[in-house]
DNA sequence: TCAAGACGCTTTAATGTTAAACTATTATTT
DNA sequence: AAATAATAGTTTAACATTAAAGCGTCTTGA
């Protein structure tokens, strides 16, 4: 049993830049996520929240596909939303199935609070790189990204 | 309302770069998940089985550190990897607080099985970008993964 | 020495997450 | 127009995850 594992340089590399992305997805998840955390939130109901007040009323299948959870999964972070009155459902008229999610003034301010923070922390995570650097990063990302 | 969010250049290309990396991290892991999901295994199960596969037995908070969970739930995947003969636990003869947790031949058959095909996998995902920017793709990662 | 604290693991309770089955509504086909 | 299929959302059951409290075990320091 080898101490670690030992395989073809290509096979190194590619695990080496895996475990890499994953361990820095989730240290920078868990840094900001403190941000939110502090008020209740959880990652879900943030991204929901953020998402309306940047963007405007969505469906939830549209916030599902945004934040990249199952429709069952958003129906329970719409519906504890709700039951803080962060956010208020309405049926769409033209088509009975749809159902809108929209932002209220509670949840406004409260993003209104919450969201400079977050971002101020986020730009000093990032920060870590040069702004050069945070393009290219964010650039090789995209191209990593592109299945889904 | 804006339609999206609009700051400063370092704000933007900031929260650009932290969107971009937890979606490139998302997809990867999604990606690279079906081939254990499909052998009834969560992403912690296969994180620890690969860890004591390629490294050897480790005690409980040794390798809650090294997958990012906390104790709490190293006691729940290391039961359900016990219940399903792929792993066994045992107590530490120095210090009976220490929990030494150790692949079984069954656990070894399944990843001598499903290992390569997860290897090959991320080698595929990964070629999306050249030798040289994984590398240098990984750099930054290291990077950005600091504060854990 | 022995009381106080630190440490490793487990348990508990609450919540998050998913896949799959289900309901209601709209679109399509014949 | 009626039957069929597709779509949006909800429900359900099973499991994952966490924070916090609890239980043994070791360490430390008066």
């Amino acid at each position: 049993m080898p101490r670690h594992f030992h395989g073809t340089p290509r096979q190194e590399r590619a695990l080496s830049a895996y475990v890499k992305l994953l361990r820095a997805s989730e240290s920078v998840r868990a840094e900001a996520g403190r941000t939110f955390a502090g008020q209740g939130l959880s990652p879900s109901q943030f991204a929901v929240l953020e998402a309306l007040y940047h963007v405007g009323p969505m469906c939830l299948s549209e916030l599902a596909h945004k934040i990249l959870k199952t429709s069952g999964n958003l129906t329970m972070v719409a519906g504890n939303l709700e039951k803080r009155g962060l956010v208020v459902r309405q049926q769409s008229a033209e088509d009975r199935r749809f159902v809108s999610l929209a932002i209220t003034d509670k949840g406004r301010k409260l993003m209104a609070r919450v969201f400079p923070v977050h971002l101020e922390r986020i730009v000093e995570l990032m920060n870590r790189l040069s702004p050069a650097e945070q393009e290219e990063f964010a650039r090789l990302c995209l191209r990593l990204g592109k299945n889904l």
